[in-house]
RNA sequence: GGGGGUUUAGCUCAGCUGGUUCAGAGCAUCUGCCUUACAAGCAGAGGGUCGGCGGUUCGAACCCGUCAACCCCCACCA
């Protein structure tokens, strides 16, 4: 049978992919076995798969996949965010295709058509992640609005609301008034725009001719003025605080009162205070107690404080109050400026800040065990540095608003019966409410009576419960699974999110199960572009996976993707990367190629071959110490570049190589068996990074039984290693690469055998010299006492070795050669022996590092007589 | 504006608490090879005054100061 020259990813990764479903190596159920719990970032529920979530779900599919293989119980829970803006967005620009507006619906019918759409896009992604070979547990999926999983979102609402940790406050929301409704932060978006500053001078009461001016971007809003702020060390108007000013057109007295918020620099260091309609306005009026003027209707026209402007909308008023202001001599001047002004994205229309009565979750106590434990290490960081940034925003955490004006989303579950703010209560269902309406009140009230909070909660609301409630470990507390699966290990998600999400499911972790939601958090990078942009849907700059998939075998993306990524660090994406990892199964294909094609006979092992195994050997352990550290570690690609050089260089450069018998002829049983036993051994390895390359060379490196997969092999034992053997190795290659080199100086081919004498050393050591002859195509080694002439030569610790090439030596080379080497010898020897002359050196460096120095002159010296000795010859 | 981070070869990154290797790897580049597993390959080679400046030290990529550039998060300023 003739086995392609290259490796044909498509068929096997179906087969593969197919085959470890129907074995249902993916799924886990409780058992004896240590549990090792991955729960997947969920994606949107109608996203689409982009290189972050490949980058991401690699990861995951790696350390999962070791620790199946490391015989743990490994269960990977899928699943999906209904992410309330994003779909929100989504369904109503797919309604307004249709020509339907999302204000023409009600709430039910909107909710239909997003269901519609959930369903039909919904879970597109996950078909997509197992194009990628991801080893999820199907059979475990999960959706941020199943119903149990809502039931459970609701009940910790109302859990945090009867601690006390949930209350109503007053917020500013960015109104849209053309659209009339609320829309949340991420729908607006901010323009620098050409403005201007008006200064507006306030009469001081109580004096015939005393002014204050104050500067403002937004003169209409002088109508709903209930105070002036300076800063309190502002010696310019100290005199005036405590005073009253009036208010131009209004007439309205309002305090001067001082505040460190305001920034004596800006426009004249005095500030108008109007409370319902800037944030920090409100906040002052809070803390000064200031009334608080809503001059503004819904659709943007003024009310009925707007006096003679009532009706009018804000734009054209504040032309006109810009004329007013003037002609009744109140203007004092104004100044172009550039400010950002926020639009509404559905409709484009100004944002127009409006102070509403918001939902909050108060931080400051969930916060403090979530602090501690990231910064005592119970909770482990990867890379470490993104602690400083956690603990930053957790020591000033601020109140959670939850509410969002939405539909889309677990609706708060808040029962409104009366016109007072306080007249409400909270629970499940309307007959709860009910309930409890009549236990404060006393009053007998019917559904029709009360009508439910109209917002839905903050999407990371119901994420911060994912890894409890995707084992429904708050509708069924303590049931088997949860008590099994959780705490979960490792956390793989970007650093973008650690406040939305990371911080919050640790809080929700200790306040809820008293325990840690994962014990270790991965923090991936962002994958950019060549342009070194964020690869992002809007931009559109993201490679297809699938395209990168059909072209490069999900195995040489998987590497592509992790060979230059160390945790934390932005991945520039290039598809060349993917290039390198379609050359890697490649190169792991015809390694296999060249293996299976030998015939086995029972003969005598050559020593070459029985040396190189027994270097393989070491090697190999070396390697899978490193490897396992580096997993510990979470230095994921930097393991993985170990493993890479490992097969590459030391498997097929020179292993290979060096037990390969010559063309047609056998190779004993001894040396293939070994060998098919280091193939297995590093199809283990690989197989998290690339497993169907792995599973299929697997099934053809020899005949398995039934159920003897690599998914659910056992990672190689790691052994103790004798590193002499490596660094004898070392030296050999350090000789034979002298050989290649000497060939390649002199355009000697390959297949012309040559002849070697050595003059050994004191420390020379033999134990490679079968592998030198053969790797090096020498037809005789033979050691001598003297020098050789009419050679070339060079020296490998201390020890000289000679091939003639009579007529054809190049002396005036050579000695050039030996020259530029002598030279730079003796340069180092300076630069050594300077620094033993160093009198503070010798006393102040530590012992050690002396004997070092001492050591590299003695080295110095001692190459210096060989080169001089050598050089003399060759005059 | 506040906070955090980064800056080492053309690119992506290692370099553990300052001292074995005149600074390491992969990719890319260059040179020579279609050598009977692989040209998606083989064998070699070149390439960095470790962002700038100043300091501490016998000794700095590593510690301190300062400047600069870039990135991320948060808040958005009358």
């Amino acid at each position: 049978m003739e086995i392609p020259k290259t490796y044909e990813p498509g068929s096997a990764e179906a087969r593969w992919y197919k085959h470890w479903m129907e074995k249902g190596y993916f799924h886990s159920t409780p058992d004896e076995r240590e549990a090792y719990t991955v729960v997947i970032p969920p994606p949107n529920v109608t996203g689409v798969l982009h290189m972050g979530h490949m980058l991401n779900n690699t990861i995951q599919d790696v350390l999962v996949r070791r620790a199946r293989m490391l015989g743990k119980n490994a269960c990977w829970v899928p699943g999906t965010d209904h992410a309330s803006i994003a779909t929100e967005a989504k369904v109503v620009q797919k309604l307004r295709a249709e020509g339907i507006k999302k204000s023409d619906l009600t709430r039910e019918e909107f909710l239909r058509h997003a269901f519609e759409w959930k369903d039909k896009h919904g879970g597109i992604i996950l078909e997509q992640l197992k194009k990628l070979g991801a080893s999820c547990d199907w059979e475990r999926t999960h959706f941020t609005m199943d119903k149990e999983y809502s039931e459970s979102v609701i009940d910790v609402f109302i859990d945090l609301f009867e601690k006390g940790k949930i209350y109503r406050g007053v917020r500013m929301v960015n109104w849209d008034p053309e659209a009339l409704t609320a829309v949340s932060d991420e729908e607006v978006l901010y323009k620098e725009v050409n403005s201007r500053l008006f200064y507006v001078r306030y009469k001081i009461l109580g004096t015939d001719d005393e002014w204050i001016t104050i500067a403002t971007t937004r003169p209409e809003t002088i109508l709903g003025d209930t105070a002036i702020c300076v800063n309190p060390d502002d010696e310019r108007y100290k005199h005036l605080v405590g005073k009253k000013a009036i208010v131009p057109l209004v007439g309205r007295e309002i305090p001067v009162i001082a505040d460190d918020y305001v920034d004596k620099e800006f426009g004249t260091g005095c500030l108008k205070v109007t409370p319902a309609h800037d944030i920090n306005d409100y906040e002052l009026g809070r803390k000064h107690n200031l009334e608080t003027f809503d001059i503004f209707n819904d659709n943007g026209t003024l009310n009925q404080h707007g006096m003679h402007y009532e009706g009018k909308d804000r734009f054209e008023v504040r032309k006109s109050i810009e004329k007013e202001l003037d002609e009744k001599g109140y203007l004092v001047k104004t100044e172009d400026i550039i400010n950002k002004v926020g639009y509404s994205e559905r409709t484009t229309a100004v944002i127009e800040p409006k102070l509403s009565l918001q939902w909050f979750v108060s931080m400051k106590e969930l916060a403090q065990p979530a602090l501690e434990n990231v910064m005592n290490g119970n909770i482990q960081f990867h890379p470490e540095k993104f602690k400083n940034t956690y603990r930053h925003w957790m020591e000033n955490v601020k109140d959670w608003c939850i509410s969002r004006q939405l539909w889309w989303g677990h609706r708060i579950p808040a029962w409104y019966y009366g016109s007072r703010s306080e007249d409400f209560v909270v629970a499940k269902t309307a007959a709860t409410a009910l309930e409890l309406i009549t236990e404060k009140t006393g009053k007998q009230l019917t559904e029709k009576d009360i009508r439910q909070d109209e917002d839905v909660l903050d999407t990371w609301f119901s994420s911060w419960l994912w890894p409890i409630s995707v084992f429904n470990g708050l509708t069924q507390p303590n049931n088997d699974e949860i008590k099994y699966y959780y705490p979960t290990n490792d956390l793989v998600t970007a650093p973008e999110i650690m406040f939305f999400w990371v911080a919050r499911m640790i809080i929700a972790g200790y306040e809820y199960l008293g325990d840690l939601p994962f014990k270790n958090v991965y923090y991936t990078g962002i994958v950019r572009d060549k342009l070194g942009r964020k690869m992002s849907k809007s931009l559109g700059n993201s490679p297809d996976p699938l395209d990168l998939i059909e072209k490069f075998g999900a195995d040489g993306v998987r590497m592509g993707i992790l060979i230059s990524s160390p945790a934390g660090n932005d991945l520039p994406f290039d598809s060349s990367q993917c290039e390198q990892g379609r050359n890697f199964s490649n190169k792991i294909w015809n390694a296999f190629r060249l293996v299976t094609a030998w015939e086995s006979r029972e003969f005598d092992q050559p020593k070459s071959s029985e040396v190189a195994i027994k270097w393989f050997e070491n090697r190999f352990q070396a390697a899978l110490l490193e490897i396992n550290d580096l997993f510990d570690k979470f230095r994921i690609s930097e393991a993985l570049m170990v493993i890479y050089k490992l097969i590459w260089d030391d498997f097929c450069s020179w292993y290979l190589e060096m037990i390969k018998p010559g063309y047609e002829q056998p190779i004993d049983n001894a040396t293939l068996s070994a060998t098919i036993n280091f193939f297995e051994n590093l199809l283990k390895l690989v197989h998290p990074f690339m497993p169907f390359v792995s599973e299929e060379l697997w099934h053809l490196l020899r005949e398995r039984k039934e159920g003897d997969d690599i998914i659910i092999s056992q990672w190689p034992t790691s052994s103790s290693f004798d590193k002499s053997v490596l660094d004898k190795f070392e030296v050999a290659e350090e000789i034979i690469t002298g050989i290649r080199n000497l060939r390649k100086q002199h355009n000697i081919a390959n297949k012309v055998k040559l002849e070697m004498f050595v003059k050994k050393s004191d420390n020379y050591d033999a134990s490679f010299d079968a592998v030198v002859v053969k790797m090096g195509q020498l037809s005789k080694l033979e050691f001598v006492h003297e020098k050789v002439p009419q050679s070339n030569s060079f020296i490998v610790k201390g020890s000289e070795f000679y091939i003639p090439f009579g007529e054809q030596i190049d002396i005036e080379g050579e000695r050039q050669k030996v020259q530029e080497e002598l030279e730079y010898t003796k340069g180092f020897l300076k630069a050594v022996q300077g620094k033993l002359k160093n009198e503070k050196f010798v006393s102040g460096a530590p012992e050690q590092v002396v004997a070092n120095e001492r050591k590299k002159e003695a080295d110095a010296l001692e190459k210096i007589q060989l080169l001089e000795a050598r050089l003399k010859d060759l005059l």
